[in-house]
DNA sequence: CATGAATGAGTTTTCATTCAT
DNA sequence: CATGAATGAAAACTCATTCAT
């Protein structure tokens, strides 16, 4: 049932150590405020879904602030830098005979990982409107994927618009983000799942960024 | 802190009357969610800055979420409207006209609105994501916008390319929003507001949305 | 649908003054009062309900509570002092073959007046209940009833218990009130208005209260 | 004002436990509402009484309305219960016991704690006429009676009229119910506390429900 | 006389936080 | 370490009452 990849990832190693009852805090805390938003998670509801006593929560966390923060700097230094990465290496290193397959492939692949993982993206996004610190890590996590490379090597083709990579880098960003976050964190009420969507999406994203000159064909540049 | 031109727009002819002190509420209302986010802006502290007891804001709106939702309401029909008076009907029935026109107009207009009331729409995308009414009231902003009108006058003209307008109305939002959000609202410090940067959007969302075949010569051009 | 017979007693003539409006406030007065009870009812829906400005009621009544004590008074005198005696002059001048008749004319009577009156009796049972003056009223209502006079004809016959006709008077009071109060007033829900229902209580009240010895026959005593 | 029993007879033992200060709120609540009537004690007073914080008053009763449930509950079970114990099945199992001794000792048993909580009964009276809740709470009190179980025993004696039990329950308690109120609750000015009342009402109430025939002699009666 | 917007004190209720066990 | 009863400040909301029009 799509149960989340995250809860896996939360540090239990001795070094950076957390008990049982402070990893089921956690996740009863990173739930909820992406349930109910943060102000409106009480402590009480999050003690009583982690199974522990509200006092629990106050031994670890002084303040729900504290909690709040410490979540989001969970998610960001232990899963976003994680799954931000997730099977991108693979994805570029291999060939695609047209870009279609190549934002295709990126965005099937963006999804498998955003779909189970909504509470944590509206936990994050709730954050990051007004914490700019936290803005910052999103973006590193953005630009720390192998995003870049793989536009290279589609320019290389010449299936790609010749455009400074960092200005492709963003414009296919902003497409995707727009697309993601509509579609699967704000409103998937209006903007259902279905293969159709996608597919006028991708077209669209492949017309507008697909260079004007035919492909250089493979075997022969003349 | 972008001093915004709503303030004179508030309705205040007699068809949709709103009190000297109704008026007052929603501004303070609007700098104060603004401000603090709207779980952490009081109705008390609400009131006393708009010069009002406290209990006249509940004369007006019955709880302080509708109130959020008039607010909400309320910029997001001040931003529509704006725009939809702006003239594009103009720009879109022009034959000759360029989807690239189009689009750059559909961009740019809204542009000084939204930069002006970037805090409180912050508030509203944060609320949004955990409040199925103003997600509701934010679709219905969407679809108020004279965009599928001016498809039609598109496709007509053989100027876009040639899906139902209601996907075309679907692409077109979500990368507008992808961008305007990212842009203006989550993280302007990352994307900042760059002419060249708009212009590689509009040139990516042009290729992306027009006719392969060439548009139909009113007359002929040859 | 039983519309109350009371609202066309409500004083109109010109010594005794009310105006239209007046009438309106205290007809809802009565009718929320007794729906909801005088805390729970506020003079903001009771102003809706009359169809008057919240302020007008403030015109006529200083404050709410003298909002109800006049409506208690003139429930008490232009209503139930009237209704008290409804039909029983003719009721206890007819002679009866047996108790059992008696008593189930004075039910039958006692129900038809009740059923479409039950605000009525709400409103002056929540306020009896802390307001000595009141009981005295009710008392005086109970009292001024001829049904004194039909047991004295009763006694004559020999058809009921000798007992002093105070006695009797206080134990059929109890009876019917304990009934009538129970099924209609507090408890319709669990002592439904049924035929068996009232037969089963009349049987019981006739054997409890018939003479031991045979009556008197008619026409002869020997 | 006729301190009450019931004080002591607050649940303690371990299994319906009630802390020390659960059981000053309750107190309090009872004093206050008796006092001033439900609507006009404010939890703010009573927590005040009680000695504890208000916020202690929400932990236990989630809202007034559910303390006044509470409390409505503990003096209808206190009046029930004591009644129970007292071992009327007793006097119903003993042979050649009569029907008015049956119905004497049902009242006499209650009498002295109805008299000692006329205050807060008065205010379940007055709520129950608007809180279908209390309606059903004092249903089901009515229905914990040990008299169901009495009146089988009669039955098979033959020393009560042969109804169906639920028929013959209706009937006892509609008798007993105005009875009791009229005199111990609403009007007790006019339905004074003597035993000789009592003994008329239960004089009525025997010759009423007394079966026909003779009891079945147990053995022999000569 | 009638209105209804405005008031503000008062009410119920919530909730992060503390602390004795 | 863990608990959860207790706290009390602050929140949202209600409502009888006033008063300028």
């Amino acid at each position: 049932m799509g149960k989340t990849l995250w809860q896996d990832r939360l540090p239990s190693g001795q070094e950076n150590e957390m008990t049982e009852k402070q990893r089921r805090i956690v996740t009863a805390a990173i739930e909820l405020f992406g349930e109910k938003g943060y102000a409106s998670a009480s402590t009480k509801e999050i003690a009583r879904r982690a199974g522990v006593a509200e006092g629990t929560i106050f031994k670890h966390y002084a303040t729900k602030k504290e909690l709040l923060l410490s979540v989001s700097r969970l998610i960001i230094d232990h899963i976003i830098l994680h799954f931000v990465n997730e099977g991108l290496d693979d994805l570029v290193s291999r060939p695609y005979a047209r870009l279609e397959d190549f934002l295709s492939a990126l965005l099937e692949n963006r999804l498998t990982l955003i779909r189970d993982n909504v509470l944590l993206l509206k936990v994050v996004m709730q954050e990051a409107l007004f914490q700019p610190e936290l803005k910052a890590e999103l973006m590193r996590g953005f630009k720390a994927t192998a995003l870049p490379q793989g536009l290279e090597n589609l320019k290389a083709q010449n299936l790609i618009v010749d455009l400074p990579a960092e200005d492709l880098f963003k414009t296919i960003l902003t497409g995707f983000f727009g697309f993601v976050f509509l579609h699967y964190v704000l409103m998937p009420e209006f903007f259902p799942d279905t293969a159709e969507d996608r597919k006028h999406f991708i077209d669209m994203m492949t017309r507008g960024l697909q260079s004007p000159q035919k492909p250089v064909p493979e075997g022969g540049e003349a």
